[in-house]
DNA sequence: TGTACATCAGTGAACGCGCGTTCACTGATGTAC
DNA sequence: TGTACATCAGTGAACGCGCGTTCACTGATGTAC
C-alpha cells in the first residue's frame, strides 16, 4: 500500500503523541515500544522507520509533551485567564487525575533527571519557555526578577501535584492541592526583591 | 553455612537499605531484583525467603527512605539547625548531586504515584512525618496552619530539586536552587494567615 | 489506453537479553544421643 | 566426649515472558513505456 504524501510525517507525528501520553501515564521506563505502537494501531516493526531508538523517541515525546503543554497555557492566556486561574487550574482535582495529558514535569521529572543528557537540555529549554510565560504574569518591574519568582512558583505547583497524586487519600490530596494554591498565590503577590 | 542469631534479619535490613538507594538512583521501575541483590552481596535467589515480590521490596524500601531521611532531619535539627539551614542543606549543589542517599520524594515521586494502594499510603505517612517536623519550626501560632504551610514549602523544595537535578547546566541549575531558596524562605517569614 | 515495474510505509516473526520468580541443592553449625 | 542428624540462609540454574531491535517480506499505488 503507498500513501499520500505527508503520510508518513503524520505518522510519526501521531506516534509522538501516543507515545507522550504513553510515558506520562506508565512512566519512561516501564512504557515500551510495543505498547506505544499498539496504543498508535500499528505494529512494533513500524517503529524503527520513524526513530532510531527508543532513546530518540523518549527526547522528541518529552519535547512533544512540553510543547503541548506550552500551548495549552498560551491558549488559556488568550482566554483571558490570570496567574490565579492558571494557579487553580494546574492545581486541580482535574489535574490530579488526568496523568496522561497533564503537565510532563509532574509525571516524568526525576525521570528526565536520569536521561542523557541531549534529553536533559530539550526538556531544560522547555522549561525556560513555560516559567518565561508565567514570569510575563507576574507583577515585576524587572524581567530576571520575575522569572526566577516564576521558576519557583512553578517548582511549588509542580511538588504540590506530585504529593497530590502520590497520596491515596482524596480529602488530604484536595487539601494538599489548596495548600499549595495558597502558596503559590502568596508567592505571586509578594513585594518583589 | 549456619549463621548466628538475628543474621537473617540483618541481610534483609541490609537488602532494604541497597534496595532503597538503587531505586533512587535508578528509578523504581528500571531498578532490577539481580542487580540489588549483587550489590548487596547475595545472589538474587535469596531475595524471597526475604520478601515476597518486588512490590513488597518496593513499598518496604520506600518507607526505608522515607525514614532515614525523616531521622537526617532530626539529627540536624538537634545539632542545632534551624529552617533556614535545613532549606538550604536540601536545596545544595551536594543534594542536586547524590541522588541514591537523598530525599525520596525528590528521586521518587511520579512513580511512587502509580504504585498500588499500599505503597502510596506508606508514602503518605511518611510525608505527613516529615512535614509535621517542618511544621514546627514555623512561627505559625496553630499547628494545624504551620502544617499546612509546610507542605508547600516542602513541595517547592521538591520541584527546585528536581528541577536542578534535571538541568545539564550546572550554573543555571545553581541559580533554580538559589531562587528555591529565597522563595522558600519568603514562604516561612510570610505572616501567618 | 493498457501493462509491467519501482516505490516504500507498514507487517510480523525472530534475535539476544534481562526481567521477576521458582526450586532442588549446599554446607556450616547447633542439637540429640 | 564423639558422632549422626536436622536446620536453614544462601546458591545458582532454570522458568516463561516482554523488552529493544532487526529484517525479509507485503501489497497498494504512482510512474514508465
Amino acid at each position: 500500500m503507498r500513501f499520500e504524501k505527508g503520510h508518513k510525517a503524520a505518522t510519526r507525528r501521531h506516534i509522538l503523541d501516543v507515545a507522550s501520553k504513553c510515558f506520562r501515564r506508565e512512566g519512561i521506563s516501564a512504557a515500551g515500544i510495543s505498547g506505544i505502537m499498539g496504543e498508535a494501531g500499528l505494529t512494533n516493526g513500524a517503529f524503527y522507520p520513524h526513530f532510531g531508538s527508543k532513546e530518540e523517541l523518549v527526547r522528541e515525546a518529552v519535547a512533544n509533551a512540553l510543547a503541548e503543554h506550552q500551548h495549552r497555557l498560551e491558549e488559556n492566556l488568550h482566554a483571558g485567564l490570570d496567574l490565579e486561574n492558571v494557579i487553580r487550574t494546574y492545581l486541580s482535582q482535574a489535574h490530579r487525575e488526568e496523568r496522561a495529558c497533564g503537565c510532563p514535569s509532574a509525571a516524568l521529572l526525576p525521570e528526565i533527571a536520569r536521561q542523557p543528557e541531549l534529553t536533559r537540555k530539550a526538556y531544560a529549554d522547555g522549561l525556560r519557555t513555560f516559567v518565561s510565560t508565567l514570569a510575563a504574569l507576574l507583577p515585576d518591574a524587572d524581567l530576571p526578577a520575575a522569572g526566577r519568582r516564576a521558576t519557583a512558583i512553578f517548582a511549588l505547583m509542580v511538588g504540590t501535584l506530585q504529593f497530590a497524586r502520590a497520596t491515596p487519600d482524596a480529602t488530604h490530596a484536595k487539601q494538599i492541592l489548596e495548600d499549595g494554591v495558597k502558596a503559590a498565590l502568596l508567592l505571586a503577590r509578594a513585594p518583589s526583591t
